[in-house]
DNA sequence: TAGATTGTTAATCGATTAACAATC
DNA sequence: TAGATTGTTAATCGATTAACAATC
């Protein structure tokens, strides 16, 4: 076990990801150790936070230098599930859905696209990188025998919830929602959303708030 | 003004950007009211995190019968500045760059794409929808003369802080920032982070505790 | 040893939830 | 009128920050 206590707070999960892929870098760059006060300054954050969220790991630093970053990062890694493959599939062969199978990044970070879907029979059997996109209803077997862990829903808002649903019934154990609308599914299920558009509204609130009170 | 006080709490605006996109549905589908108990049940909020959240707004829903859909979307509209066009630009012709540019929602959700940009020569000219992509060094000219908002980073991590820093220079006010390293900017220029790979390690996470605690 | 940096405790701050009087 | 639903106040909960003794 690579985590001391219970579930982490998920505020400290996402800044967890963040030092995860920092310690990446800093290996790279053949930086052998950082301390809380140089991850902070490189992530913006407080010294005192980094302290506090990697006290959550199991896992400590050593007072005078600080943390390994090739120990740290395995440790984050673990925690994170980072060091285990994952099977991802995508639903939805329109622009994002097509970028995000082509994506190289997602393999380099271990997660492994195992097929495309769309619904629109004109889209299906198109070339996409090596593979093609495929009929939903290849959907449910594909989930099983490939051990697909994540769906990736990538369609107008007005059909996430139905491809939602079919993932969720397929066996599919986490969805990555892109579309705009919010969707329903089982407490056993975990969803995350991910909207670009949403996005780019809170910064231009943010960006409207900077404009009035400067 | 469409809001009372001062500036809103960050998750209070997230949450506001999906009521949002919720009104814009009712209204197309003829609903004109709804209650904070409807609202929450549809985004999977209690009533009474909605009802505060509008209660930070310049409008009051009515006793027996709720919110106007139509009127709360205006309100909404406005307090976010969604009722103004935005010009945007996107760093990175990659598949991710390319499908931000193409994307349908973008415009119709008020966000017009000015140019995409890339530094690779080989990438540069290429056709991308009805546009070109430009070279770096037009970037800044386009800033200006097309009053440019917000710029979208999607290069890889090691560029996205000298990407970042050209687009600031050139006057930009905001940043969407898609890579996966952290970014400094001065503080009169707003960043928001929206990171697939970030968004799919904590989904995975979720994904754990839920298999460990069932 | 002296000094830097940790892990942890306690204090502050902010966000969410519950409860309820006001009101249409 | 009676009942539903609001806006708001107060209570709870959780997250961040500050401070400092422990320690390498």
């Amino acid at each position: 076990v690579a985590q001391k206590g219970k579930s982490l707070p998920p505020p400290v999960v996402r800044r967890l990801t963040r030092y995860l892929t920092h310690m990446q870098s800093l290996v790279e760059e053949g930086v052998e150790w950082v301390s809380s006060e140089e991850l902070g300054e490189a992530l913006g954050l407080g010294s005192s936070t980094v302290r506090q969220d990697i006290s959550h790991l199991d896992y400590s630093g050593i007072s005078k230098r600080g943390y390994e970053t090739a120990i740290l990062g395995k440790v984050l890694a673990k925690v994170l599930d980072a060091d285990t493959e994952v099977n991802v599939i995508v639903v939805g062969a329109g622009n994002l859905g097509r970028a995000l199978s082509l994506h190289g990044e997602f393999a380099a970070s271990g997660f492994r696209i195992c097929g495309i879907f769309d619904s629109d029979p004109k889209v299906v059997g198109r070339k996409i990188g090596s593979s093609r996109v495929k009929p939903m209803g290849e959907l449910a077997a594909t989930v099983r025998s490939r051990r697909v862990t994540i769906g990736m829903i990538a369609v107008p808002a007005a059909s996430a919830q139905s491809v939602a649903d079919v993932m969720v019934a397929a066996g599919v154990k986490g969805l990555l929602n892109l579309a705009s609308a919010h969707i329903l599914v089982p407490k056993s299920v975990a969803v995350v959303d991910a909207r670009i558009v949403a996005s780019l509204r809170e910064l231009l609130y943010a960006i409207k708030v900077r404009r009035e009170t400067a």
